[in-house]
DNA sequence: AGCACGCCGACT
DNA sequence: GTCGGCGTGCTC
């Protein structure tokens, strides 16, 4: 038995600081098993942290300290501690912060306890106030579910008397609620829906790999309203049945509840829910009850692949191909390759699915690493949308105007009909560039190098990059001219101003993230649209990712050629997923579809591929081009950031670096740069990038870590390694 | 990450 | 003389 350590015995600890390697301590009175989770003390501080090993011994034994206590948590077991491991060595990530991905719930180690909450009650309160509605307002929102008198009245912006008042009354309900109990047990045979011939045949495929045990990924591809979400969650149901834990990653937290309301239509009750919308209570229990059985299935976000499962049997990545699986701050991970690496390590299945795969996983699929199903019949009568292109070069169009007569026509034959349709346009707000017609000054922003997007809405001009925010001044900055500030370019928000004036009689709404305070209130405007509540929809990426309505029969993208500028090498294959991503939104019920590009390019094989519909050829051809220029996925590639405020001091390293590159050359990578980084100021940072290019199968990790070793940072320097990096402009 | 140590510039 | 700037190094 080497996994236990008896008291006295010098163990290895891990701890979330960054020490870039494990610390000596003495095991406890009661000894500790490996793995187990630990407070120490650390120079003046306690700390939490994780028995690693057998300590090293090499430390002074006099100076050796023991560990204060062991955490009333399940030790984190082999498997758990092999994924960080590797993980990291991926990512080039040193362990205490991979450690921290995996300990991300407050009072791991506290003993349960009881808490006092408050629910919806009984009829209506004596004399109706404005403060007292908000809290029942917020309660009934909260669906039955109970909240603690500071949360109900933080949401409710009250003080704690108006609660105990409506207590008082019975109006609201109080209880004492035990704290970090199981999850309602699914059951995996309560609501399951008839399923299509290929429907039923995908599901018993993914059945079978599950009831299999062994490691395997499979591509679940399949167009919108195919019903993929159906059929992965019949692969969810025989992992319940084995008694074994499902994952489910969504890329947005948007789409949570609309997905939780399906799980609960078909097990019967409410799984768990991690994301950071998710309160620090809840997020205990999760982690506790994930690491203790009392979780069956867990839907969240990307970080939910560091939750300490007990037996994770099948992770479902929902839309694969959504950039937002790859973090950008902090630890660089995808959550993609992370979710088929832990499924290795745990003989667990994977399901990636998608209706516009990435072309990592594409590949994948066409070398035979994964397995590939697909879905192509829709519900109902519902086909495919009707896709034209409308050749923008043959449109009359004023130069402030963006809507083309023959779209505006179209649109005017939907609307005339009682239909929907929907204007797609990716950029956010008025205008993306305001500039001086005097003296040609382009307002920029502040703190970093991007430019101040105008939002009228808000009367704001605002910073995309960094947030950054300021009233649109009156005059130019630069040279001083009144009135002479003109916003050019279009954003969602001019479109509604286009739009308004072209269909008085139309309601029109917009959705754009920024537009709404909380998650929840876009998801009550989603629905209010869906239901039929608008009947011409300004919209932007928000509305590619799944959302559905039912009543829209026409989209019109305002600029198709958007993604396909640029040196970015996968703006192709984004335009590819975006364009059918919104052509599938159109028609999704009996009536049949029509999607209309705007395109100055109408021949542009990108745009040709969407229009014919040939994926496969539009694969190939992306597939071939990448494999001729040697970048991923047929070959490897990392950017290296470095920042500082000093610009002079950021390019010194990096030239540094570029010069030194003998570890690279060793393995026959190259490297490109420096340059500014795509956002090349930041918080008042300089921002450098090197590009490594490296072919497939070398250490690339090994020497990059050399690479990067030789030289220290001094001062306030900075660098952060992105292996796989999701753009390489 | 914190926190202490320590080595040089302007003060009561 | 000494207060305090933050660069450097340590934490078992």
């Amino acid at each position: 038995m080497d996994d236990f350590f008896h008291e006295g015995e010098i163990v290895a600890v891990l701890t979330a600081q960054p020490l870039d390697r494990t610390l000596d301590y003495r095991a406890p009175e009661g000894g500790a098993w490996l793995g187990a989770y630990v407070e120490v003390p650390l120079g003046p501080r306690r700390v939490l942290g994780v028995v690693w090993g057998r300590g090293a011994g090499d430390f002074d034994p006099a100076k050796v300290r023991p560990v204060t206590r062991v955490l009333d948590a399940a030790p984190m077991r082999e498997e758990l501690r092999a994924f960080l491991e590797k993980a990291g060595e991926y990512t080039l990530t040193p362990m205490p912060a991979m450690l921290r991905l995996a300990t991300r719930a407050p009072g791991v180690g506290d003993p349960p306890k009881a808490r006092r909450v408050y629910r919806r009650g009984e009829g209506l309160p004596d004399r109706e106030t404005d403060a007292r509605r908000r809290v029942l307002e917020v309660l009934d929102e909260m669906g039955g579910l109970a909240l603690t008198q500071k949360e109900l009245a933080d949401a409710a912006g009250v003080t704690a008397s108006v609660i105990k008042g409506l207590a008082k009354q019975g109006v609201v309900r109080e209880e004492d609620a035990p704290r970090d109990t199981p999850y309602a047990r699914l059951d995996p045979d309560w609501g399951g829906k008839a399923l299509t011939g290929d429907q039923a045949a995908a599901a018993e495929s993914l059945r079978a790999g599950v009831r299999d045990g062994t490691y395997g990924t499979t591509l679940l591809k399949g167009v919108t309203g195919s019903g993929k979400t159906e059929v992965y969650l019949e692969a969810v149901a025989e992992c319940l049945r084995q008694g074994r834990q499902a994952l489910v990653l969504l890329p947005e937290i948007a789409l949570t509840s609309e997905f939780i309301t399906r799980v609960e239509a078909r097990f019967g009750a409410r799984p768990a829910e991690w994301h950071h919308g998710v309160t620090s209570t809840e997020r205990r229990r999760v982690w506790k009850m994930v690491a203790t059985g009392g979780a069956e299935l867990v839907v969240g976000a990307r970080s939910a692949l560091f939750l300490p499962f007990r037996n994770l049997g099948l992770v479902v990545v929902d839309e694969e191909h959504d950039t937002s699986y790859k973090q950008e701050d902090g630890v660089l991970y995808n959550a993609r390759d992370m979710a088929v690496l832990r499924a290795s390590l745990n003989d667990a299945r994977v399901v990636l699915a998608s209706a516009t795969p990435s072309l990592e996983s594409w590949a994948n699929a066409e070398a035979g690493k994964y397995d590939r199903l697909t879905l192509t019949s829709r519900f109902g009568a519902a086909v495919m949308p009707e896709m034209r292109a409308i050749d923008m070069r043959g449109e009359d169009l004023p130069s402030n105007r963006w809507i083309s007569p023959s779209l505006a026509r179209a649109i005017g034959t939907r609307l005339e009909k009682g239909e929907q349709a929907l204007i797609f346009l990716n950029r956010r707000g008025y205008a993306p560039v305001t500039i001086c017609r005097a003296c040609g000054h382009q307002i920029g922003c502040p703190q970093c190098d991007a430019r101040m997007v105008e939002h009228r809405f808000l009367r704001r001009l605002m910073c995309h990059q960094c947030g950054e925010s300021a009233p649109i001044p009156e005059a130019c900055p630069s040279c001083e001219a009144e009135g002479k500030l003109a916003a050019v370019g279009p954003g969602v928000e001019r479109m509604a101003e286009e739009a308004r004036e072209a269909f008085p009689e139309a309601r029109v709404a917009v959705l754009s993230s920024d537009l709404y305070g909380s998650a929840r209130q876009l998801k009550a405007e989603i629905e209010n649209i869906a239901a039929g509540g608008a009947d011409l929809i300004i919209g932007t990426q928000l509305v590619a990712k799944g959302h559905n309505f039912p009543l829209l029969t026409l989209v019109g993208v305002i600029d198709a050629d958007l993604g396909l500028q640029g040196s970015d090498l996968r703006a192709a294959e984004r335009t590819f997923q975006l364009m059918r991503q919104v052509a599938g939104r159109a028609g999704r019920a009996e009536k049949r579809g029509t999607a209309l590009m705007q395109t100055y390019q109408p021949e542009h094989p990108v745009i040709r591929a969407i229009l014919s519909g040939d994926e496969e050829g539009f694969w190939r051809a992306e597939a071939e081009e990448r494999r001729a220029a040697g970048v991923p996925p047929y070959g490897r590639m990392a950017g290296i950031i470095l920042s500082h405020p000093d610009v002079q001091e950021v390019f010194d390293l990096g030239n540094a670096l570029a010069r030194n590159d003998a570890a690279l050359r060793r393995v026959g990578a190259q490297v490109f740069g420096p340059a500014p980084a795509p956002v090349a100021r930041v918080r008042g940072r300089h921002r450098v990038r090197l590009l490594v290019k490296a072919p497939k199968g070398v250490g690339l990790q090994r020497a990059l870590a050399e690479w990067a070793g030789q030289f220290r940072l001094r001062g306030d320097m900075r660098m952060a390694i992105d292996i796989d990096p999701q753009s390489f402009m």
